[in-house]
DNA sequence: AGATAACCGAGACGGTACGTCTCGTCTTGAT
DNA sequence: ATCAAGACGAGACGTACCGTCTCGGTTATCT
């Protein structure tokens, strides 16, 4: 989310409602128009807002797109399904899901393009948007060494670098299928896809 | 690349060397401004021609960004070092040197988002990229099937399915890496990532 | 003058000197450049002001045009010269000076050409140039008869017939004289067509 | 007319039916789109002929539609109806009548105003046009003092500056009644006209 | 008869200006 | 201090013509 100076006292304080009006105008103009006719101009008409009143709280397009979008990842949840297989298959259907809708889509890999030449980006996308699911990783596997499904691993560095590995295994093939094979992440792909990941890990 | 008019006897011949220079520019202009800064009347003028000649060639910055990316990954060669394991591993590090490169990660990611509302974008990137890597899965599983790594796959159409959900987890993966969470996929991770994809699929 | 909306309250006004900027500005690219050569984007630049201002307050080059012009003929006055043959003649030579100046040379003649297509551009140079001229004659008529140099008319509509008529003869031969003669309407000049004028409307 | 080279012996020559057809199609097209949207690919696409045939015979648009509109004015004749008012008014009804054809309206003016900053061209229309109805004025006074209507100018020199300035006047009164006024230089404006000029030069 | 040379159509070429669009900032009066 | 409104300087967009050039091919005259 934007900074905001942490006391403000004197003068108008800035509209409340005027942030998720904002936010959810972003997303519809994403669904209507895609990130590369999106402009903020639009964006402030459809929120009933002034320009001026957005460019007060975003720096730009980019950082008003990675908020927008961010929302989108909150209600991701780890299913309790009892099993590890059941539990991933179940997060990754959900995470499809997200990336299906257009605004998703549209907006997501727009953002990663820049954020190739802009770190404070990349940045605000890694703890909008990656870190946030990557809790998805470390919860399951927590769940899955109580269950006895994994071994429990010694070395912490070596279980993070397996963790990271893991979510770019998920992510990556995820958004490949979506995106650039444009095929659906249904039901079928995710349990084969799963199969061979966890197969792959149990060695 | 762009279509042509198969046969057109008549007039003056489009010059053969614009179409070169306007490639090379466009992805020196890709490395030095990124995707969103590069204007075509800036490519146009680093390849010493004017904008009328490259509109009309290319109906616009995507599809000419999608042919000079797509020229990169033509070097890819499958190697053939004995081993299904170092196979894979050799063509993932190539594949993982081109996108590291910034006029590749600037672009491909790019076109990507915009392809996701743009269907003839999508098939052109699919033609120029997608399906000259995917030749590579084709003959590196079919190399390990001679040497007996890998069992023959007796129903054609289920080892479609699973050339693809291997294309997608492998480009997945290293694009996530690479672009997302902007680590280096170097070496110690492409041995990790293929210990994991060649134990699931050994299954 | 461009027309206003007649009551607008908010929002930031128009800048009250960019226009007198412009118009100067255009009058100088039409004396440097003529109509032809002259172009929006370099009168914006001389004016020190942004296309889009330009665009924001006029329709196009013809309009502008127009409005620079019609300026230059605001300082155009009756002299009381005591004769209504030295009235005439002191306009008739006021006349020709502003048109032998070379912005009013060459961009009153393109837009009276432009005017042949455009009813609305007729109009503007109506209102903006000939009516203003046309006060002259009346005035200079007026006077005449009140020296008793001139019978009173007693049908007005005949009356504005032969106003009309005068005006053609005089503004037709001095622009003719000028611009496609392409001699100038010095005193002599002027001395001879008064002479047959007023001859001509004294029978 | 475009300068041909007076001897050329060799070579294809050129196409005779082409001049006609280029400024048969020039007119058309000042009828069709005016002076300012008339474009040298268009006229060349009507005329069926190649843009570079165009430009090997003339130097541009206004040397092209001097030409164009020049022969417009080869009808005009000196009417012989017995006295010098009758002539006069029939004379400058033919005029009128040519101006008033929209090829002649838009091209005209335009081309006189370009001819304001270009000398070359000014000289074009005085051969092209001007002085093929200057003729006109001299063939009808000489008629005239034939006819003893008016007296023998005894000085040529007076005679030929008495001869431009009513050409200045009888031109010059119409095209500013035809394109400024724009009301029709019908018979009854003529002979006003007529008359007010008659008696100014018979004193 | 063949060579030579200017012509022709078609259309690509390097330029330039167009008029529009969006950017991010600034200036109003009002809240 | 913030708000809606909207003008502002800046600059890219994709299009249209400009006048030139480069093709393959077509007439003509001159050896």
């Amino acid at each position: 989310m934007q900074s905001r100076s942490p006391v403000s006292r004197t003068g108008r304080p800035r509209s409340a409602t005027a942030d998720a009006a904002i936010l959810a105008a972003t997303r519809q103009a994403l669904v209507d128009l895609g990130w590369s006719k999106l402009t903020l101009g639009d964006v402030a008409t459809r929120a009933g807002v002034a320009k001026t009143t957005l460019y007060r709280r975003w720096a730009g397009k980019n950082e008003l797109v990675v908020d927008a979008v961010a929302e989108l990842f909150d209600e991701l949840e780890l299913p309790d399904s009892g099993s590890l297989a059941a539990d991933i298959e179940g997060v990754v259907l959900q995470f499809a899901a997200i990336l299906a809708r257009p605004e998703a889509k549209s907006g997501l890999m727009a953002v990663v393009a820049e954020a190739t030449r802009d770190d404070a980006l990349r940045e605000r996308i890694r703890a909008s948007v990656v870190d946030r699911q990557k809790r998805l990783v470390l919860e399951g596997r927590c769940r899955a060494q109580e269950r006895g499904e994994l071994p429990t691993e010694p070395d912490p560095e070596a279980g993070s670098r397996t963790a990271d590995l893991i979510f770019d295994m998920v992510a990556g093939a995820v958004v490949h299928r979506t995106l650039v094979s444009a095929e659906p992440a249904d039901e079928e792909w995710v349990r084969s896809f799963t199969r061979v990941l966890l197969q792959g890990l149990s060695g």
